[in-house]
DNA sequence: TTTAGGG
DNA sequence: CCCTAAA
């Protein structure tokens, strides 16, 4: 029966086609895609920091983003600014340099008046998970540059000291956090400076591949004392812990009361870190690291996944409180979650930094990536971190501890998304939360000899920082603000369709995949920070465009949407990012192919053969604008699939047996000629037609 | 832009 | 359907 079917449509389907192929210019409608899909890199992310800090600083007067890449192009000279904190004593400077050549990064930054009494907590590789969890909710995001890989450390000097230490600080970033009330000022004693930029090459040969180091000079006064009398000398030796033991415990003075909780969701995550390839390059963006692939792996490389999860969705980043909520809320079978981890990236010894995050760009894989990715396995936490050969006196009062900073590490960053979500969304999520989060601000960890030293109160001094057996261990920590995100009920983490609406998902309009609305939400206040996150929501997407509240935020929001790119991509990108962001977009809608389209297309390959698919399109489906030729190649493929499985198995609106006999008959046909024989074969070789017999005939 | 494949 | 590497 079967088979007479076929033979009715006659071989004549297979005819060699008569048709010359068409121009190809002729194709039209397909759907076009930008190439420059927002891309974060580590660089990027560095800069937008950057950026958010020096606006802050000025605070809304001026800028706008255009400052910030300002000073990221090339051979500006640095830009200081100075940046104060309201709520916190600490005034920094930041001093912003980068250059092409050196491709360094700098800031400088200075902090005075900081009368805080720190207490340390520390944290030891065993409690990397802590440490993880205080900060990140978040996965992190390496800041290196994107091309070469750059390595980011930090260098520990004291000033007083002609020597350099060097230290390499695995995901710095400096708290800023809560030392509010600080007795004891220490202003210009304590200020932490930043120093000049240095290159890592010069220092040491760069394992480094990336070409373009950043670094972070940091100088701080070495009285960190409310004295600065204070004498560091002792306890050099001593460990933080032991010398500080009772702080230990000690409440967090600003220490977040988010940040346990948070830090209980992502647990898991942190252990990730250890598996992090060392690789990184800068080049890397992180819509690379949403790659399937990286998903996939990532998920398996830890344990952490969430108990939760299954279900459904999940929240860019939880809260704690949100987590909950939403674990509720996940009932989506539909969506899976998946979860992106990034890491930071870590200081190796020699300075590179390794970004190993996202990244994967082996190309770059350094060697030096080992030392990374040694620190790595520690502790994702990045609180590895090699000393680089430093002594570090801190003796003289006077002294000032000088670091830079190669790298920074950003906190975890815990991404959900549904399965459904396209890859584009993916990215979009992800910018959105980077952006979100750095609107929400960043706090600046900092660790002592992996431990992390909490309470901001405290002179470096007292926290044996200006030691400099401990500046070698010094590290900073970037992680999100918590505290100033606070969690406002669901929005706040995940974007609400995601957490709750799941049936939404559902439906799968495109619209509802997007998940920037709700990260909006999530940034709050903070009047720079807010919006950012919206990068791009998209206007075609339901969200709103209400994106940039602030003006002020634009700029970081520039930052991040900017691909990564040379600098001077950064300089220009500012604007776009809207368009962007509808590009990055939804997946379409599906729209099966009903049992015409399918003869259609049949009849079609039928004649043409498969390896035309702009022919069968432009043949069949020429005025179905929403079936592209990639939509009709992968039609057939799924055909193909079909027409081989138990038909039990099979999916969706039944085809017709006739139809997918002739689908696997044509296959078989074409397949065998491979080329689009200019031979005729014509309805001859039935018997190739029949080879495909497997299916059952009779 | 198309093809060809993997996801 | 998406995303990409190759053509």
């Amino acid at each position: 029966m079967v088979f007479k079917k076929r033979q009715d449509h006659g071989f004549n389907g297979f005819r060699l086609p008569t048709i010359p192929r068409a121009p190809r210019s002729v194709r039209r409608g397909l759907r076009k895609k930008t190439v420059e899909d927002t891309q974060i890199c580590a660089f990027e992310l560095l800069a937008s920091i950057a950026g958010k800090l020096l606006r802050e600083s000025e605070s809304s007067a001026s800028s706008n983003a255009s400052e910030g890449i300002d000073l990221l192009a090339c051979g500006k000279d640095a830009v200081k600014q100075e940046r104060e904190f309201e709520d916190k004593p600490f005034k920094a400077e930041w001093l912003y340099q980068r250059n092409c050549g050196d491709s360094s990064f700098a800031f400088e930054m200075a902090s005075q008046n900081i009368s805080h009494k720190s207490t340390l907590k520390e944290f030891s590789h065993a409690e990397s998970d802590d440490v993880l969890e205080r900060t990140s909710f978040i996965k992190s995001f390496d800041c290196s540059q994107k091309a070469g890989g750059d390595v980011k450390s930090v260098i520990c000097k004291s000033k007083t000291d002609s020597e350099n230490y060097s230290s390499k600080v695995e995901g710095g970033s400096p708290q800023f956090g809560e030392s509010s009330d600080a007795n004891v000022n220490i202003e210009a004693e304590r200020r932490l400076e930043v120093v000049g930029l240095k290159n890592e090459d010069a220092n040491k040969p760069n394992i480094c591949s990336s070409k373009v180091p950043t670094e972070l000079f940091l100088e701080s006064p070495a009285a960190i004392n409310s004295d600065s009398n204070v004498k560091l000398p002792l306890r050099q030796n001593s460990v933080p812990n032991a010398c500080f033991p009772r702080y230990r415990n000690d409440t967090k003075l600003g220490s977040r009361d988010d940040d346990e909780n948070l830090s209980r969701c992502f647990k898991r995550s942190t252990k990730l870190k250890a598996f992090r390839p060392p690789t990184r390059i800068a080049d890397r963006r992180i819509r690379k690291l949403l790659t399937s692939k990286y998903w996939k792996v990532a998920p398996k490389l830890k344990d952490c996944e969430l108990p939760r999860s299954d279900g459904g969705l999940k929240p860019l980043y939880c809260k704690r409180k949100t987590c909950h909520d939403r674990q509720k809320c996940q009932r989506d079978i539909l969506f899976k979650r998946r979860k992106l981890f990034d890491q930071i990236s870590v200081v190796t010894s020699d300075g590179g930094f390794s970004s190993e995050s996202v990244s994967n760009s082996p190309e770059k894989g350094m060697t030096e990536d080992k030392n990374d990715s040694a620190a790595i396995l520690h502790g994702a936490n990045g609180v590895s971190s090699s000393v680089l050969g430093h002594q570090a006196s801190f003796h003289s009062k006077d002294s000032h501890v000088k670091f830079s900073i190669k790298s920074f590490r950003v906190p975890e960053l815990f991404i959900e998304v549904p399965e459904t979500a396209t890859v584009g969304s993916l990215k979009r999520t992800i910018m959105e939360a980077v952006t979100s989060i750095l609107g929400s601000g960043l706090d600046v960890g900092i660790l002592l000899q992996g431990k992390k030293v909490r309470d901001d109160n405290r002179t470096l001094m007292q926290t044996g920082i200006s030691c400099k057996d401990n500046l070698d261990s010094l590290g900073f920590m970037l992680e999100p603000n918590t505290v100033q995100t606070p969690p406002p009920t669901c929005s706040s983490d995940l974007p609400p369709l995601l957490s709750c609406d799941s049936s939404q998902l559902l439906t799968r309009s495109p619209e509802n995949l997007v998940l920037d609305s709700g990260i909006s939400d999530t940034l709050p206040d903070l009047p720079l920070t807010n919006s950012s996150n919206h990068v791009d929501s998209n206007h075609d997407t339901v969200s709103s465009p209400t994106d940039m509240n602030d003006k002020t935020t634009p700029d970081t929001k520039a930052i991040v949407a900017v691909p990564a790119m040379s600098m001077e991509a950064l300089a220009v990108v500012p604007l776009n990012q809207k368009t962007r962001r509808s590009e990055l977009v939804q997946r379409r809608t599906r729209r099966p192919f009903s049992v015409s389209e399918v003869e259609a297309l049949v009849h079609a390959v039928e004649e043409l053969g498969t390896g035309r698919w702009r022919d069968v399109k432009l043949r069949a489906f020429e005025n179905a604008d929403h079936r592209t030729y990639v939509d009709l190649k992968d039609k057939w493929k799924t055909l193909v699939h079909t027409a081989k499985i138990a038909p039990q198995q099979r999916r969706g609106e039944p085809v017709p047996q006739e139809l997918l006999d002739r689908v696997l008959a044509a296959h078989s046909y074409w397949s065998q000629h491979q080329a689009k024989p200019q031979g005729k074969h014509q309805a001859g070789t039935p018997k190739i037609m029949e080879a495909p017999a497997e299916v059952p005939i009779e």
